[in-house]
DNA sequence: GCCAACGTTGGC
DNA sequence: GCCAACGTTGGC
């Protein structure tokens, strides 16, 4: 099987790379936002995911892993609908669980990704409110690129 | 079903 | 603190 490569955004002040680190492991709950729902029904146990800190950062410090894919989100009001149950299905949220794969050794700022040819293009610019966003294989690899060198 | 008003997110 | 982008809500 593949693997699917996503982005997750986090505000460091509420949720950061090092609280994830010190969990071990983190439910992504919360996520109220059809297309980032659909994203999360998509994710499957190993798919990789990178860790993007907003406001306070602007950049992407991580890499983490799906350990358990799409349940029902235990957070919201009527969890355990399914998750497809029609457009208007106001319920039916859902969360995957989330585990610390390895911290980037250079964090790649947004600047950084506006001004790559390759990730210029990301959901994660295109769509820039949306928490949770699919990348394609080449961008990811481009991310593990840049944390490589300086910024 | 359209659209204006409003709330939220997130960059600057 | 401001504002742009986007989603949601509610009047019609």
């Amino acid at each position: 099987m593949t693997t699917q490569y996503w982005l997750v955004k986090s505000e460091p002040a509420t949720y950061s790379w090092d609280d994830f680190v010190r969990d071990g492991r983190s439910d992504w709950t919360g996520v109220r936002n059809y297309a980032a729902r659909l994203h999360l029904n998509a994710m499957r146990r190993g798919d990789e995911v990178m860790f993007y800190h907003s406001n306070d950062g602007k950049c992407i410090v991580g890499i983490a892993r799906v350990t358990q894919p799409a349940f029902p989100d235990p957070t919201a009001d009527e969890p355990g609908l399914p998750a497809s149950g029609g457009a208007k299905g106001g319920q039916g949220w859902v969360a995957v669980e989330l585990a610390p794969l390895a911290p980037l050794p250079r964090p790649v700022t947004l600047a950084q990704c506006k001004a790559d040819a390759v990730l210029k293009n990301t959901e994660l610019l295109r769509q820039s409110r949306l928490s949770v966003s699919p990348l394609k294989p080449t961008e990811f690899t481009r991310i593990k690129k840049l944390a490589k060198h300086s910024a």
